[in-house]
RNA sequence: GGGCCCGUGGCUCAGCUUGGUUAGAGCGCACGGCUGAUAACCGUGAGGCCCUGGGUUCGAAUCCCAGCGGGCCCA
């Protein structure tokens, strides 16, 4: 099957498909992988996307960078492990969920639904939504393990993070405490920090008086700042800086105690009066009243004191903290060491309890008027405002989060954060900063990780709790839980809740244990991927070919998220980090540079980018647009820049094709002797194998960015704009011509190595061309470009050659300058360039590339030298000096020098210092300053600078010239009118031309030239019936040229 | 308040690691050219306090310090 013209457009929609079909039908994926089954291994994790439904261009995004990566790696010769991977558990399909089925709180999903129905409902939504997003991956060309992805939710996958907790319970890292956490009131559950979002949220911004007890006069306040009025009813102390100073300020009748300096900031628009200043240890221990007792009775059981910590600040506030220990982590340490009840009126919904009071019932948030009005009405309330600043909310549902001292279980991330460090010194990141400066960072400041979560569809925590002896003991196995089981059934799913609720395990004590109800945080479900995708420790040979993995890849959120939970998972269960080499991609933003939100409008799908522009385009766009690791401005213009470039390479692929389908081309038939080589052939050849390599170190490396920016470069400047205009003239000729065949044996391989450097980033468009191109001439060829080897030849590479060609095109740009200002048309010849330039790296290289140089810049001769001789030079006196000197006699002077040589007068001046005029009998002696040179073009000469030098344009027209010029004129009518007709480019015709004698004169010596660019059998100066007649004006000739069709298209 | 990243023509970005001729592309704009790759393509031109201020240096877009603005993460 020959190499087939191609389509004369770049349809992607039609390409895209058709490739995929291809793929498909032939397995080529399965077959990919199969060729390279005996590589060296490399294994890579994908970072498993949420199964929220769609994808958005930032999934997309990050599954072309593995793709890209892999595809580069696999045609490398290894061995991969691409497995995709899908996150399923946890809040946000909960919540779709109870939307789906109505549902408006927590307590309705057991009492309505059932826990079994929901648990159930939650599974097919995250298969169904599985199943949507990986059509959508397919639709980038994604190749990935899509038939035998890890599901998280996958009884054998959370036997194995089972088995990870069981690992965290034998080093002692897993505990339960009762502790003041983030909680999401909405969702009722503990969120652990890489749950929360941080957005501006407006507060309200109050000054409150605590009473003093000590006052005798009942006119002593300490004054606190809050911006969370709900958390007053739980306050149990106020605290102070031991080493701070703290002033008793007077105003009015009132003293008020507050940092001194923050009293300024306070205070300044009010006449205050300093009373005295002590240190905070000097507060330490008084005593005040609770502002709220009168609503709030139990607070008269509990004493109110100062009390002293290092947390206090003064960046804002007035430097006494009221100090809440059931809502607050710093006040909950503090409350502790000074053996403060922790009071926490509030329950899992957010609502107060019987304990707050007056406000039992009331929604936390909701109590915040009333709470101010209670103060106002007290006469505590000093000031009050709004105060516009960063505050969390949950992750999924956007609830302002609140803390609340719950009983949690907790993994001990503190005691295993130094090993954890460790391990980070073995994994190299890209771009560096991202794992030594941010990752470090975050990981130096981790907390313990709460785990728990009081909700139903995720991995439930393998914690066992015995009803007599309260001993716990985690399962790390169905085997184990087979072994031990007392009650309930191990069938089915029994994994989830509620089934696994209902299975009881036998204690030593002989007693009866149950399950723990809580499940486990979403992100140990995906921190445990490593080994859980492996099926690790139930299964150990993949395990042991695969771990740990190679590569991993993720946005730079999963700082807190992913990379942080497998290290931390992986130093718990196997001692060590899970990757060993991570790139950290950056977010795709809008064309303001905004996140996109569905809020915002701003969304741009995927499935739109590819409607529009192709997936290849989209890839090629994403890898293109920046550096991977920083954040990628999506902008539509930048990638119809981008499809511009395609339509290039497509342009470069129809004119290789159509050329080399009429000649039947068929490089395997050919040895070295039956072709010709020119420069030009070795110098792209020399280019693609540079680039090649370029983009192998590039890919390698990571910057993609690079390979993308040199393919572009490669493809515009070099391919298409130099090589192909290059040997244009070649191709045109009919005959077998070794020339010929030279230009298209280099094209084809320039091609064939061309499709293979693309094919990780554009895997459709490549594979389109290779199908065609390759496919149609080498029988042995790998069935797919994707299965060829990542090679190039490093001996075909001319540095030297690469150089020189970069010297002459620069010459050239400037000839067609110099033609430029002259107004010289490039289709008209000049009868010599000069080429000068003390630069003897720019004369070799026109002198080697002079056959590139005379048919480029269309000239007759070219010379390289450098000194330029035909300048004229003329010597001007110098009247500033001679002037004054000569006074009557400077104007003969000047005419006497007009009339002499430039030159020559310059050579006696260097050799004598002084140069003689004889003006009336007399010898005028001048000297150095008083004679200016100045350079002049001889006319019919032009000049233009390039880098190293310039050159001159001989542009005279001698009667040779002329002609020839009229004849180029002549073949590009003729050409015209064989477009209008819309013939098949190897068309013969006949043409009659109608013109003076004088033109016919002129055209005459290039008769036959003019024929064979036209393909005309017959070129007559007479007027004749054809097919079509135009007339025509060139230069100031009127002619009338007749075109006779002899054979019709095909 | 802390950590990290970014700041270069109107727009999108190279260059910065390793300081050195005149800071490069593309888009857009203006002008010109080409016409068998052609619903394309090519060239030329205008347009830059390289965020600001200090410092190091013979020399700074590049290295150092401080600040400003933006983003992400945290407190």
């Amino acid at each position: 099957m020959p190499i087939k013209e191609a389509q004369r457009s770049y349809d992607t929609t039609l390409i895209e498909k058709k490739i995929q079909k291809y793929w498909n039908d032939n397995q080529i994926y399965q077959k990919t992988n199969k060729l390279r089954e005996n590589g060296p291994r490399y294994s890579f994790l994908d970072g498993p996307p949420y199964c929220s439904g769609r994808i958005h261009l930032g999934t997309a995004w990050n599954k072309i960078i593995k793709d890209t990566f892999l595809r580069f790696k696999s045609m490398s010769g290894f061995n991969l492990r691409r497995q995709a991977g899908w996150d399923t558990h946890g809040l946000p399909i909960e919540h779709k969920v109870e939307g789906l089925l109505g549902l408006k709180s927590k307590k309705e999903i057991e009492t309505k639904i059932g826990i079994d129905n929901f648990v159930e409902k939650c599974k097919e939504f995250a298969i169904e939504n599985k199943d949507l997003m990986t059509e959508q991956f397919k639709l980038l060309g994604v190749w990935m393990d899509w038939d035998n992805p890890y599901i998280t939710f996958d009884t054998k996958y959370m036997e194995s993070c089972w088995w990870t907790l069981k690992r965290a319970h034998e080093k002692d890292l897993l505990i339960n405490d009762l502790r003041v956490i983030t909680w999401c009131p909405r969702c009722e559950t503990a969120l652990a920090l890489a749950e929360i979002d941080y957005e501006n949220k407006e507060d309200p911004s109050i000054y409150v008086k605590f009473p003093l007890k000590s006052s005798k006069e009942g006119n002593e306040y300490i004054l606190i700042w809050t911006t969370t009025p709900w958390t007053l009813p739980a306050n149990m102390a106020v605290s102070v800086h031991p080493d701070f100073d703290y002033a008793y300020i007077k105003i009015g009748n009132e003293v008020y105690i507050m940092a001194e300096a923050l009293v300024n900031s306070l205070f300044e628009d009010q006449g205050y009066e300093i009373i005295k200043v002590v240190k905070g240890k000097d507060l330490e221990g008084l005593e005040y009243l609770h502002p709220l007792v009168d609503e709030i009775p139990v607070q008269k059981e509990f004493e109110h004191k100062i009390i002293t910590g290092e947390h206090v600040t003064l960046t804002e506030g007035t430097g006494c903290v009221h100090t809440a220990p059931g809502h607050g982590p710093d006040d909950f340490e503090i409350g502790k060491k000074y053996g403060i009840p922790i009071f926490c009126p509030v329950n899992e919904a957010g609502l107060f309890k019987k304990e707050a009071g007056k406000y039992e019932g009331e929604f936390v948030k909701d109590a915040d008027p009333y709470i101010i009005a209670d103060l106002d009405a007290h006469g505590l309330l000093l000031r009050e405002g709004v105060i516009d600043h960063r505050y969390g909310f949950c992750w999924r549902c956007k609830t302002p989060i609140i803390y609340l001292a719950t009983q949690q279980w907790f993994l001990k991330v503190t005691e295993i954060k130094d090993k954890m460090l460790n391990e980070l010194d073995n994994v190299e990141w890209i771009p560096e900063w991202a794992g030594e400066s941010r990752f470090r960072n975050w990981v130096e400041n981790a907390r313990d990780w709460t785990i728990s979560r009081q909700r139903y569809w995720g991995i439930p925590i393998p914690i066992w709790k015995c009803e007599s002896c309260e001993k716990i003991d985690v399962i790390g196995s169905i085997e184990e839980l087979k072994e031990r089981t007392i009650q309930g059934t191990l069938e089915g799913d029994f994994i989830h809740r509620p089934y696994v609720d209902e299975i009881t395990v036998q204690c030593e004590c002989g007693g009866n244990m149950k399950r723990v109800p809580d499940v486990l945080d979403v992100w140990i479900d995906s921190g445990v991927a490593g080994w859980a995708a492996l099926y690790y420790p139930q299964e150990k040979e993949m395990f042991e070919e695969w771990f740990p993995y190679d590569f991993i890849t993720e946005g730079h959120d999963q700082t807190r998220g992913w990379f942080y939970s497998q290290l931390g998972c992986g130093v718990i269960a196997l001692d060590q980090s899970p990757y060993k080499k991570v790139l950290m991609h950056g977010f795709t933003l809008d064309e303001e540079g905004r996140k996109m939100s569905k809020s915002l409008g701003n969304v741009v799908e995927p499935d739109e980018v590819i409607e529009q522009y192709g997936a290849d385009i989209l890839r090629f766009y994403l890898l293109w647009g920046n550096k991977p690791w920083e954040d990628l401005k999506f902008t539509w213009e930048e990638l119809k820049n981008v499809a511009k470039m395609f339509n290039i390479l497509w342009n470069v692929y129809v004119f290789s094709t159509t050329y080399m389908a009429i000649d039947n081309f068929n490089p395997t038939l050919y040895a070295e002797k039956d072709i010709k080589l020119r420069d030009e052939d070795k110098w792209i050849t020399s280019r693609i194998n540079s680039l090649a390599k370029d983009v192998a170190e590039a890919l390698d490396s990571l910057h993609l960015h690079k390979a993308t920016r040199s393919i572009n470069n490669f493809i515009l400047e070099d391919l298409s704009r130099w090589y192909i205009r290059l040997i244009r003239g070649r191709t045109w000729v009919e005959k077998e011509d070794p020339d010929k065949l030279g230009a298209y044996y280099t094209l084809y391989n320039t091609l064939k190595l061309l499709t293979k450097v693309m094919a990780p980033i554009t895997p459709h468009v490549t594979e389109e061309i290779y199908q065609n191109l390759v496919k149609g001439v080498e029988e042995n060829a790998p069935e797919s470009v994707h299965m060829e080897d990542w090679e190039f030849n490093e001996d075909l590479i001319d540095n030297n050659l690469e150089k020189n060609m970069d010297i002459v095109r620069d010459i050239i740009e400037a000839c067609a300058r110099g033609r430029d200002v002259a107004r010289y048309k490039l289709r008209w010849p000049v009868k010599e360039i000069v080429v000068v330039s003390e630069n003897e790296d720019t004369l070799n290289a026109v002198k080697s590339l002079s056959a590139v140089v005379m048919e480029q810049a269309n000239t007759k001769e070219i010379i390289a030298t450098d000194e330029f001789e035909n300048l004229k030079i003329i010597a001007k006196p110098n009247l500033k000096t001679l002037g004054p000197k000569l006074r009557g006699d400077a104007p003969k002077v000047m005419q006497k020098l007009s009339k002499t040589d430039g030159a020559q007068i310059k050579e006696e001046l260097d050799k004598n210092g002084t140069y003689k005029v004889n003006i009336d009998e007399k010898d005028i002696a001048l000297g150095t300053d008083d004679i200016i040179f100045e350079t002049e073009l001889p006319e019919n000469l032009v000049s233009a600078d390039f880098n190293s030098g310039n050159v001159f344009l001989n542009t005279e027209i001698t009667e040779e010239i002329l002609s020839e010029a009229m004849s180029r004129e002549l073949i590009r009518r003729i050409q015209d009118m064989r477009k209008d007709l819309d013939l098949d480019v190897e068309a013969n015709i006949q043409v009659f031309i109608e013109c003076d004698k004088g033109f016919k004169q002129l055209i005459e010596p290039f008769h036959d030239f003019v024929s064979h660019e036209v393909r005309a059998q017959k070129m007559l100066f007479e007027a004749q019936e054809g097919d079509y007649t135009k007339e025509w004006k060139i230069e100031d000739e009127n002619l009338k040229i007749t075109i006779k069709i002899l054979e019709k298209a095909r």
